[in-house]
DNA sequence: TATGAATGAGTATTCATTCAT
DNA sequence: TATGAATGAATACTCATTCAT
């Protein structure tokens, strides 16, 4: 929650302040970022950083907000429809969304992949509080009705179901963003074939065979 | 890659030293683990320290050796079973193995789980340099010879294969980790239970059907 | 001397402000005081802050100047019964109407028993300038006057009996502050003995015997 | 308590540093005092200093103790004389002392005052710890004694005679800091008529007339 | 080889004040 | 007159590393 003075910023200057904060917590990770770096690469005075924002923890959680705000905006057309849908198509979709949304912001992706990985519990709890396990919680009420329609086992917990298909989506991101420099040149086709190749996996795994 | 100086140290010295640096990385991370909390706490000089080691890489690269050699010596006997089992009964021995490296050594591997999902690509590389995918290329190797006696999927990519039973094998340490305080408190039946749930999904995902 | 604008602003904004800007120097002494903490705990904006004062010394004056009228509008009726009274008498009076300024306004007391004690002598007379002895100056006169009327000893300079008499008067102000928390409650009677037994040390020290 | 490291440097390099230490902390006092200027004018490395103390409340206190032990250098010699003597006596001759500590030692002497007058008890307590109020607490001793031996007046209480005295040997103080620039050009004859003067006020005031 | 003092750039953060609107 | 953004020097303190002994 950055002060209003920085809400009141021209938006292009908010633009570079926060284009600036990104690339450095993307280059250096939350604990090794530095303020004076930022603002120095953004060319505004220190003092006026901190008329911006409370501190570091406050500019690192508004760019993680401003994270999930992106991710959700692919996300969101996605969800509604997972009614009309068998629970692996729906998921399919989840996918391709979570590509459009690497391939538009890799460098958000990483900052949010890196801190999400590293970091304490305690560090997270700090700098994320409520905003913390928001994906998994979401993923744990889907995963909960997929169960109920006999489309994924019901043998195993929904709790271990919900962890495990958490960790599956974490490595698709990985897998994407290690393999690839630039998401961008990942054709149709190719994408087609991960994404499948993926999901068979998932659904052989996962899905109730009864 | 310590010097020989390190290396002349008697041997209590050198444990004492590696204690207290397992310990530091261990509680505050790569990053924010500092060279003069170590040097104070093992209560030698500074000087010296830079006399046993090139530098903070130096000593974490060292300590990431340590932790390979533990993690192997749990490893090899299990490994070579490799040729008279099928693979996921063989899996399942590495996973029993895995428990008990987890369970003997956790602060290791805290590091180690730590270090690796954390830290850029980057500082990965610059640190563990060929130390880096060992895992992962002897993993390969054992997966080519699986698929070749047909015990696992050949329409997928034997590198995909790879990767995919690797970030499962993450997936176990930290839920293991992240599920259970204390291991040492896991009793064999829930460890079963445990290990039945992860291979059954491993199972159907990937082995070959035809 | 605030400029103008203050003076012209509203009764209540003026009170606001000196409240918020009293508070302040009395929980953190003048060094520690911050401008910034003041106008914001005011509501009111950094620029205005200067429109009104020249900046911290001009308001910590005022607060003094302010100071400095409680206190006369407590001392002023005992003054002028100087003439019809005993030295002592009209000192113990005097000593009456000290408890009812600090009884009345504690941290208006607080702010200038700190900032007399503490600052270098240069500070204070940056700050303070000609409002600085004004006590010391005014206790001078009805010391020359009791000396003349030999109810004073005459055998020690009146300057220095000044400085003596000043002196017992800030031992006054500080053992009532730092013996009672709240001076609200202390009884008619425990002041008297209070009084009497400072008054006593007082008199045998400084009354003419001859 | 300063570390090792300082107490290992070289005698001069000690003086020096403290010397620089002890005029900033004369000139602007413990809260506006400045590490940074303090090694500026040293001429050793910020990172130096944080080796020879603990930080800004280490060096202050032992700046404290040092002042105490010249203070007890002086008082001493005198303080064992007690029973050989009447209180008031004994007394003068606490003043000579003192006297002679704020010749020899001015700036310690302001400092001292300085710190003890401002400050608030709170943070008195957090730098000075049980350095505090030795001085208090040992005149209470011998004021007690001088009460049995009826030197002193009975008929008010220790504790306030205590401070009542206290306060009168900081307005000693005060007041051969405030009106000589130099007291080393205080002829002696005038030293024994300030002395008799406030040994006078204070004898007539105290003493047991019965 | 062992020592530990020296280094100075680095950290996050706060400050009183100015000035364009 | 009122505003509040901009400023940059200031603060205490930590760091990994070097180097003379």
């Amino acid at each position: 929650m950055p002060k209003d003075t920085f809400m009141n910023l021209p938006f292009e200057k908010q633009s570079l302040i926060l284009d600036v904060a990104i690339k450095e917590f993307h280059d250096k990770g939350y604990d090794l970022a530095s303020i004076s770096s930022i603002v120095e690469k953004a060319q505004i005075a220190k003092g006026s950083f901190y008329q911006y924002f409370e501190g570091k923890d406050d500019l690192f959680k508004h760019i993680v907000v401003i994270i999930n705000d992106k991710k959700t905006q692919f996300a969101h057309p996605v969800i509604l429809t997972f009614d009309q849908l068998n629970f692996f198509d729906w998921f399919k979709k989840m996918l391709f969304a979570t590509f459009e949304f690497l391939k538009s912001y890799p460098v958000l992706a990483k900052i949010s992949v890196d801190f999400w990985k590293h970091s304490s519990t305690h560090t997270k709890e700090r700098i994320l509080g409520e905003e913390m396990n928001r994906t998994h919680e979401f993923l744990t009420v889907f995963i909960e009705k997929a169960v109920q329609k006999n489309e994924l086992r019901n043998d195993i917990s929904i709790e271990y179901l919900a962890r495990y298909i958490s960790s599956q989506l974490a490595f698709f991101n990985d897998y994407l963003l290690e393999t690839y420099d630039d998401l961008t040149l990942v054709s149709e086709k190719n994408l087609e074939k991960i994404i499948t190749t993926f999901l068979s996996i998932l659904e052989h795994g996962t899905k109730n065979h009864s």
